[in-house]
Parts: structure tokens; sequence; C-alpha cells
DNA sequence: ATCGGCCGTTGAAACGTATCAAGGTCGCGT
DNA sequence: ACGCGACCTTGATACGTTTCAACGGCCGAT
């Protein structure tokens, strides 16, 4: 298991080297007799092109990273789905990496593709982060932000209207009727929580009718959901919430289980919407009503928005925000079961 | 935004590209006064170490891969953390990558991954891919398969006891009472689900008075389970299975919510049994009884044997089976409603 | 017969880094 | 004052690739 080179492939097939790398890279523009050693040579040899030779020659990759903060969340894990398929439209291959929420993996991922010299990354994220990503573009990798809208205009970004999206699910619980709205999810300091209630709370002054309070969550999973529903069980029956809208389809599915466990109806008692409209949110014995993203399109917006960094156009627009649309399902409207599917 | 190197930041800060190296390497071999130098060289230049450099000196890289058919699966993503985890306290770097279930989307990333030189690689996979590892493996880059035991005793693999599962699943249903039987999934050529299906027949036969049918459904999604849902609903009630075992957890949940939505009452009148235990499975209405396999172990030892394989000492044991194990829940327990939490 | 142009082929140079043997400096013990 | 060792520092070298200018041979046109 010698390690093999371009070079020893040329001696075996009694060519020389630029030969054997025009047939790697420019096939057509060697003879074919020629080629036909080389490719015997190859897999006799079992040469494997090294990446950090051609790289390091060609001064870049053909690689951008994909950095989300929990792959395992359907609403990244979707998004990456998009950012595949357009890159190797692209010819482009994607390096994906979960930050796992830790601050520190992110930075670690950070450094290690822009020392790769990937073309550049795609980054999503649960923190302010735009400083960061800042002095990565100063050393010239371009980055796009994924999923929250960039302050700066001179960062590029593609994100949710959430405003719009948490007026869409206010206005959809106030027309059911519902009056006592409770918001559940946090930390509200983070630009798309924050986005999402003002959103829903603008609905709610719109409407005239409704109040709206908030149950502070900054446990934005399953597990948070149950326990924002023991919080609002905890009172009498009279002033608990008949509407609820949770920041994300997590909390609103935990929730929902724990309510209905406890007796309560849904939507009857309570009407509940999500946001993200993740798959398991469908998939709910009473499916969720939820705020749905356009997944599909988003990731296919971000890579063509970091290609367009990369080209370096000046004159692009940096910034595209996406409306995100309800879809009504069972736990909002349902009768004895829902019609969803 | 020049390309910058370790020269550059050598000349801006008056010392020798040996010295910058060993700042970067090995800090502490340097004297502070000129480290202190070269690091206000690197941050006034932008520099940024270039990985494809170093690599070609070093000879490999520090990074491994994992290859999984679809990250957005709860399966596939948590042992993607107990990689992840792992091999950041060995100080690898690992790269992610989506198959997608597409053949060709898994061979371009095996191609790309053993052309950057990562230093082995972990791979899941729903089709055969011993014979395309083994090639990979001969040309010097270990592999270890991930989830399904491996034919050959030369290929690594660290794999879930399918058999002993299914038995789980088979004997929990039988004692429960259940005497109609029925396996749901597919396809049965695929290792890990046909290890399913004999582990529950072996249960069955043991006890001698259930059936066990199979309802073969190869989409393995939730929506397969809708469609075999309705198909056991076409059925006179009195021929339906009193107890299902499906082969995953997504298929479980789809049948869940059309049986139930159709009036069908679980556990009473069918238990349901699904596989992988899923963070979803234990959020439903109904928590889901399900066969665990020890997912926070899994990603740890796949790492650990592929160590071992890097490491190339020959006499290390090639293959890992764990014994997965049965999470009782309300969808074959249930009184009123689950006590799971 | 000569020339021009085309096609395939060649070998050298350069990309950015880590390492290594060799050299330099300093302080300490003799 | 000398020698020795410890510790830093140095600059050349090699890693595997792509590209580029140059070259040889061949054909058709003149």
């Amino acid at each position: 298991m010698a390690r093999v080179g371009i070079r020893d492939v040329a001696a075996q097939a009694g060519v020389a080297v630029g030969t054997v790398s025009h047939y790697l890279n420019h096939p057509g523009k060697v003879s074919p007799e020629k080629a036909a050693r080389i490719r015997q040579a190859i897999d006799a040899l079992g040469f494997v092109p090294n990446n950090a030779g051609r790289q390091l020659r060609l001064g870049r990759s053909s690689a951008i990273a994909y950095i989300a903060p929990d792959v395992s969340n359907p609403f990244f894990s979707s998004i990456a789905e998009g950012v595949e398929q357009r890159a190797s439209q692209l010819n482009l291959v994607v390096f994906l990496a979960n930050s796992h929420r830790s601050r520190e993996r992110e930075n670690t991922y950070l450094d290690v593709f822009e020392q790769n010299r990937v073309r550049g990354m795609l980054v999503a994220s649960h923190e302010p982060i735009e400083d960061r990503l800042l002095r990565v573009r100063a050393r010239g990798t371009p980055c796009v932000l994924v999923g929250q809208a960039a302050m700066s205009d001179e960062q590029a970004s593609v994100s949710i209207d959430d405003v719009s999206g948490g007026r869409l699910a206010g206005t959809h619980l106030a027309e059911l009727g519902r009056r006592r709205l409770a918001f559940v999810g946090g930390p509200l300091n983070i630009r798309q929580i924050g986005d999402r209630l003002s959103g829903a709370s603008a609905a709610v002054r719109d409407h005239g009718l409704a109040t709206l309070e908030v149950i502070d969550m900054p446990d934005r999973t399953v597990r948070g959901g149950r326990e924002a529903a023991r919080l609002v069980l905890e009172r009498p029956a009279d002033s608990r919430p008949d509407g609820i809208f949770a920041s994300n389809d997590l909390l609103a599915l935990g929730m929902m289980q724990v309510l209905i466990s406890e007796g309560v109806r849904v939507p009857d008692d309570v009407a509940i919407v999500g946001y993200d409209d993740i798959e398991f949110g469908e998939a709910s014995l009473i499916p969720l009503t939820s705020v749905k993203p356009p997944h599909e399109t988003f990731g296919f917006a971000a890579v063509d928005l970091l290609v367009d960094e990369i080209a370096d156009r000046g004159d692009h627009p940096r910034h595209r925000v996406f409306e995100p649309q309800l879809v009504v399902r069972a736990s909002t409207t349902g009768g004895a079961a829902g019609a969803a599917w």
C-alpha cells in the first residue's frame, strides 16, 4: 500500500505526468491508446488522486459547507436536502456539519472549513454570529446566513419572514374565535422567536377582542413542550388559554401530548398552532396546524445566493426573505378526526 | 484579499517560515516575544493556514467521514451525535454526508472522501455495499460498516442484533396474549429487515399459540405506514391482526395514526411495536413501544473500531454487535394513558 | 519540396506547508 | 576563561498536483 501518485501512474503507463493529469481532467485531449494504458495503470496501482495536491495547485476547492445547529431537527435537515440537490447540480460538494448547539463546535467547524478553503459556507445558528462571519468573510470565505435575517446589509442571508408567520398564526386563532391566546417559546431575545411573537401580537391587536400572554420556554424541544403544558394545567380550567401558538412544532407536539392525556380536548378546549411544519406534525394522531416555511426552495435559494457571493458580482441582492404559509390541520379545526390525509 | 501564506506572515513578523510553522503546531517551542509578533502578523494579514499544504506535507488529514442514507432519519442522526462526540475527543473532525438513498450520491461521496484522504469512513447504507468498500479499503482507506453486520470477516462492522430485536418484539406481543401477529415492513431482502422478521418469527414459533403474517411495505416511512394501515382496514374486523410489529418507528407511527382515526383502539384492539426508538415515538399521543438500539454507545463504538482499523492492529475484533432493548410504552400496555412520562 | 498549422505529448515550475539537520545564543558549572 | 548543554531559530527540501510554453510529427496546401 505504498503511496502512489500521478508520476507512478505515468511511469507504469509509459507516458509523461502531464498526460496523466490531462487524462484525469480533460479526457478527450488524450489519444485513446494512451488513455487505455493510463486507465489500466491506474487500477493496477490503485491510484487515487490526491485532492490536497490538486487543491494546492488550484488554490481552491469545489466544496461548500453547511453548518447547522442540529441536523436531527427536521427543519434543518429538510433545508440540507435542498442544499445538496442544488449544489450537486452546480458540481459542488457539500460538507455537512453539526454544531450541536455548541458555540465551541460551531467555531471549530468554521475554522476547519476556512482552512480547507471551501468556496463558501452556509451557516445556520441560534446564536448571534454576524460578527464572527464578518471576520471570516474579511479573510476571503463568503458566507450566507441561513434561517435568520442578517442585521448588516453586507451580510448575505436567506430567511423566513417570521413576523408574517406569527401574524398568520395569531390571525388564524383569533378568527376561530379564540380569545385567550398564549405564545409559548423562547428565548425571546432570539430574533426569530421575537419576530414570531411580535407578529402574533400584532394580529391580536388588529383583531381587538383577544389577549395574548407569553409563556417563556427556552427549551424548544418536545420536553420543553411537556413542561409548558404542565404549567398551563396547574391553573384552573377557566383561566387557561384557549389558543396556543408554539414557536416550533416540537414544543407544540410536547404540549399536545400532555394536554390530551390530562383530558384537555384539542381543538375544542384549546387550539394549537406550531411552526416549521415538520413531518411528524402531520403524522401526529391529531395532525398539527403549523406555519410552513418553503423548505424546498429555501436550500436552493441559499446555494444560489452563496454562488453569487462567490462570484462577487457586487450588485446582486443580498437578502432573500421568504413568506411562510399556514397549513391548517386538525389541531385547530378538527371535527372528529383530521381530514388532512 | 491577496492570498497570504506562511511566508508572508514570516516576513511581516521578521522571523523565519519555520518559526511560524512551529508557532502554529508546537506553540511553547517558540519564544513568547516572537510568538506575539507572529500572532500580530497573522491577524494583520488575515492569514488562514491552508490545509491543502499541510495535508500534502503530512500525507494525511485528521478527518473521518460518516456517510448516512438519510440524516433526517432520527436513527442515523442520533448515531451521528455519538460519532461526533467521540471523534472530537480524539481530535478528529467528522465530515457528514447525506447519500439521500441514492446510489450515485453514495458513490460520489465515497470518491470525494477517498480523494480527500480522510483517515477512514463510517458508512451506513440500505444497499449491499461490501464489494464497493472492499475496493476502497484495498486502496488504503479503512471503512467501518455501520448498522449492518458485514458478511465478510475482513470488513469491520458495528451493528444491532436484529434477530434478537425481532424476538423481543415478538415475545412481548405473544406474552400480552396477542394471537394474530403481523410484521409490517420491507423490503425483506434487506438484511436488517429480514433479521427482524426472522427473530419475530422464531418468538412466535417458540410461543406456539400465535400466528405471524407478513405485510410487505417497502416504503419505510410514515406514508408507508398509513398505506399499510389502510390495507389492514379493508379487512373485516375479526381477521385483522391484534398485534403489529413494524420494522421501524416511522411505519408504526403512520399506521397508528390511521388506525386510531378510523376508530381502532390501541392497544386494546391492536398492540403496536416499533423499532429504533426515535424521539417522536415517545412524543406521540399514545407513546410507542419500541425496540431500542443503544444509540449513545453505537456511534462511540463505530469510531473506536475505525480507529483500530486505522492503527491496523491486526488482532482486534472486527465486528461489534449490540443487543437492543425493549422499551415498553402505552401502545402495547396502555391503560388510560401512557405513564411513560 | 517546403511551409504552416494542428494535435498529442512533454517536463519543469509553482502552489503552502511541516520537518529536519544544522547553526546560534545564552547561562551555568568547572 | 572555557566548554557544554539547553533552548530557539533558521532555511532548504519534499509532498502531488495542474498548467504552460515548447516540441515533434503529421497532413494538406501552396
